[in-house]
DNA sequence: TTGAAAGCGTTACCAC
DNA sequence: GTGGTAACGCTTTCAA
């Protein structure tokens, strides 16, 4: 009620509003005013008047997983340099998507941001109806209102091939996570190169996307036989199977085995790990969020964003400079 | 306006709102109705009704170290028990808390929870002035709006003392992080606890609450003397120590050098560190926020929640048995 | 450029 | 137990 502090309502509305015009007489007196008052607009039946909140919903799991946490953080700061707020929900799986998105809807969200994969058409379908935009960081159905960004994994999964081809690796492993979309794009793409370079066989092993996976599933690798090259779909699976590698197998990395990893989280150059793997661009994965947020066209194709390959000391054997 | 579909609007009002009173007949109209158009109730204009938005908002910062992703993670879940939403903003400093919260008033948040101290009285009557609640899971000024939970860091530290004391220790080390309450009240738990055991000297070094920092801390600490058992205030901290006294110094952990942690964090369990921390209790301490986000009188003293020892190996040295 | 007035979709209060 | 009606504090449209 800051207008009782000079004039109309209209007047102190569009001083607060960005393109509107007003004469400097008039704002400067409902600037002084509102300074006086220590009024701030409230946002609330701003909301209400317009349809837009300028509210971005997260829906996400998984915060074990420092390659997420990250791209909360990134995404958080970039939300708010946008002008927006983020809200935060937490949700484990796809299949109580769009419960959490049908609640975060009476709040009219303008969209919802999630890291989690939507992998079935039903789940697209049930979230479509909901008329709320919806990005996700992972592969999947997409389609109407769904959008998707995500890692080029085919690509930097070929390329992990190579690199474990050329340092020296003979026999393949590969530790995989639970059937989703980024899991099978990563598998075909070494898979795919490892057979154009004429092998046809690999080790495999399922994990969980954690470091006790990780851990478990190299045990079983290496049950089957005995790989001297492992690639696996993220960094905390592959520090957890260096870890079953060195302690419970005794074996040298990377002169006996070696081993690459897939999202650069920071754990993964600490000296004891040294890990290899690809750097996913945060910044850039989130600018490309950000952008899919203010299209409304339905999206062509998801936007892929390169990865970019770290080498480090877990692919570097002496036999390669031989 | 699932209106048309019905009756008046109080009775859609009174059928949405937990504790009214509206006749079954009534009840079971409006819902079918409301199934019938996919209706749900739009909760701005409510917020702007009754003022309050059961949104808590979370000023947050330092995403890299795991402990805040728990305890971030657990306040999201728990948060959503509660029927409540939350809105996160990223914020490093306490120093910036007010221009964040003045902020998040407009959207009518019912309180902020922050893991940042306020450090001074001035950050802690500017925001006492926005009239919104604070709660903080840091020791600082409380105090009017400012309420705090806190882990009881003091008895934890003096256990701390008293283990590495026990396992063998007889020059010790503290690594801390940057001038905080937190940091104090660790430090000084663990040096009161030394003096009555007779020691009245160690060494200290600062680092960052971060691995780098806590690698060069140990480094530093090395070039001070020869500690043979160290405690950290954190453990992120702790794991850059280990690094650096097995790699660097070329140390044993723990036949050559006993160290211990705080927050276990899920690294500290791998078994590459297998480190010797407190358990923060962290569902206690959120069930402790929303307890306080309830009450209105102020709080007359910080809520003080017990951390558990965690044994593991790097306190573990032979010649305790011995 | 400015002011008046009508909405926005709820809740809250008051009769019935 | 129910319906009517006045808020809530903005934006928007329309005249001046």
């Amino acid at each position: 009620m800051a207008r009782l502090a000079g004039v109309s309502q209209s007047a102190v509305s569009r001083t607060f509003t960005p393109g509107a015009s007003v004469s400097p007489v008039m704002r400067e007196k409902v600037v002084a005013a509102a300074a006086a008052l220590g009024y701030q607009p409230n946002l609330i039946p701003r909301i209400m008047a317009t349809g837009r909140s300028e509210i971005i919903a997260v829906a996400a799991g998984g915060f074990y997983n420092p390659y997420f946490t990250d791209i909360l953080e990134v995404l958080v700061q970039m939300l708010r340099d946008a002008g927006k707020q983020m809200m935060l929900v937490h949700t484990e799986s796809d299949l109580a998507l769009d419960g959490v998105v049908s609640e975060l809807a009476r709040y009219r969200v303008d969209a919802v941001v999630t890291p989690l994969s939507i992998r079935s058409r039903s789940v697209a379908d049930a979230l479509n109806a909901l008329r709320i935009p919806i990005v996700t960081l992972n592969a999947g159905v997409t389609g109407g209102l769904i959008r998707a960004v995500i890692s080029d994994s085919e690509t930097a999964s070929a390329r992990a091939a190579q690199l474990l081809c050329r340092a020296g690796g003979t026999r393949f492993g590969y530790i995989g996570g639970p059937e989703s979309p980024q899991q099978n794009l990563r598998e075909q793409g070494f898979a795919r190169q490892l057979s154009i370079r004429g092998v046809h066989e690999y080790a495999r092993a399922i994990g969980n996307f954690d470091y006790d996976g990780g851990y478990r599933a190299a045990l079983q690798l290496f049950e089957q036989g005995r790989p001297d090259a492992i690639y696996c779909m993220n960094d905390l699976a592959a520090l957890g199977a260096m870890d079953a590698i060195r302690s419970r197998l005794g074996l040298r990395i990377p002169e006996d085995v070696l081993i690459m990893g897939y999202d650069n989280i920071a754990m993964s150059q600490w000296p004891t790990y040294d890990l290899s793997t690809f750097d996913q661009d945060k910044p850039a994965i989130v600018r490309a969020v950000l952008a899919q947020l203010g299209e409304t066209a339905p999206q062509l194709a998801p936007i892929r964003i390169p990865a970019s390959l770290i080498e480090r000391r877990t692919t570097s054997r002496s036999t390669e400079v031989a």
